[in-house]
Formats: structure tokens, sequence, C-alpha cells
DNA sequence: TGGTGATCATAC
DNA sequence: GTATGATCACCA
């Protein structure tokens, strides 16, 4: 990750501040503020909003498997807004664990940690607005409700008993009412260690834990409506 | 036209 | 390859 020129946020107070400060500036502002080139669109380098906000916010975990946030436990997610400001995509949340997961509990599992305290920081993503002047929207500090989460480690559990079986090359992205399983590779070449069929490792594709547009939906309803 | 499956950049 | 950050692009 590149070096922060921004210190890292003392408090969740610090950190929303920050946040709705960015708030209706554009990607252009931003990224000179912190002296990073604009890319003309977003189709070699997608993750590069999610790193800008990261850098502006002052975020520390770099590519760990931990909340960007460490010190306060709070993951920073972007998420883009389609032209009528409902969810454009569904939300990456992270790698499954398809091997060695056996007596993993849901409020162990990287999901819980990663969403049991979330900035969310809406992002203009309309085609017809060009990068550079994407607004940044209002941010907010977001936790599931006992709802929420009841339904979230309900998906979690069928979806790790369908892998601890072997199953994981039939789960599609149907499948799970919060969450869905998709591929996370580089390309359909990229191969990691699985279990199959007969229980035996088995190679396969990497996949991960994504949050549905339709959740995604209902979370920013609740709190702009 | 929106959701699923596929893919892109980068650090280590 | 595995982790981070996600969006692309095709087809039902």
């Amino acid at each position: 990750m590149t070096i922060s020129l921004i210190p890292k946020p003392e408090s969740e107070n610090e950190l929303i501040t920050r946040a709705l400060a960015l708030s209706g500036k554009n990607l252009s502002q931003l990224a000179t503020d912190i002296h990073w080139p604009i890319p003309e669109n977003l189709n070699h380098n997608k993750g590069w909003i999610g790193q800008l906000i990261e850098v502006c916010l002052g975020a520390t975990a770099g590519n760990l498997s931990e909340p960007d946030f460490q010190n306060l436990g709070i993951e920073l997610k972007t998420i883009p807004l389609n032209s009528r400001h409902t969810p454009k995509e569904t939300t990456y949340v992270c790698v499954v664990p398809l091997l060695n997961h056996t007596g993993l509990q849901w409020q162990d599992s990287c999901v819980y940690k990663k969403l049991k305290r979330v900035l969310w920081v809406p992002i203009e993503a309309d085609p017809a607005v060009i990068l550079s002047e994407r607004k940044v929207g209002h941010a907010f500090l977001w936790s599931p409700t006992a709802d929420d989460m009841e339904i979230l480690q309900s998906d979690w559990e069928e979806f790790m008993e369908l892998i601890s079986l072997g199953q994981v090359e039939s789960i599609t992205a149907h499948q799970g009412e919060y969450l869905q399983i998709r591929p996370k590779a580089a390309n359909a070449s990229v191969i990691t260690t699985g279990i199959g069929q007969d229980g035996l490792r088995k190679q396969t594709l990497p996949r991960g834990f994504y949050l549905r547009t339709l959740f995604t939906k209902q979370i920013l309803q609740n709190i702009f409506s």
C-alpha cells in the first residue's frame, strides 16, 4: 500500500468527521489533495476509488486481513451509487476459507469481523459522469441490526457447511439471502486448494463473500429515508 | 437491464 | 498464491 500522508484517526468521532468533510467533493479534488493521478476510467484499476478514500481518511491495515482502521475496529467500504442513488454493485467482504475452517465459529469469521462496524462512503458511479467529476456522498457509520446479524450468520453457516462437505463448486451466486459467494481472482486460471466431493484436497477457483445489493440498498434506505 | 460469473491492479 | 481494493461484461 502507498504510504499514507494522512495520520490515522484516533476515534470514531474523528473518523466520521473527516469522512463527512469529503462529502460533496469530487474525485478530482481528493486525488489532487494527495497528489494522485486520475485514471480515465476504472477498467484497469477497479479498486482505485476505494484506495483513494482509504488514503484520504488515514486507513492503516493495508493488505492485512483486518479492519481498515485497526485501532478502531472499523472497516471502510465505498459503495457505488447509480443515477437512482441505489447500489450499482455488490460489496466484496472477504475471501472464503476453503480449508482448515472446521470448528470456525461465526464470531471468529472474517465476515463477522469486517461487518460488525463499517464506515460506508457512498460514491457517485453513474457512467454518464466522468470519473474525475463523480462526487463523494454522505458517509455514515453502521453496524448490523440483530435481525441482520441472524440472517448473515445463517447464510454464512449454510455456506460453510456446504464447503466442508466438498460442495464448494456447486455453490452459485443465486444462493444466500444477504451474502453470496462468487469467484474472487485475477482470472479463471488462478487456483487455490479446497475440499473435493471425496473429502480430499482439490484445486479450485478462489471465491469471496459479497453483500447483495438488496441488502446494501436496505442499509442506505434505513439511513437516508 | 441487472445479476452472475469473470476479471483488473498491486504488495508481498 | 493470497491478501487488499473492487468493477467489468455478458447473457438470461
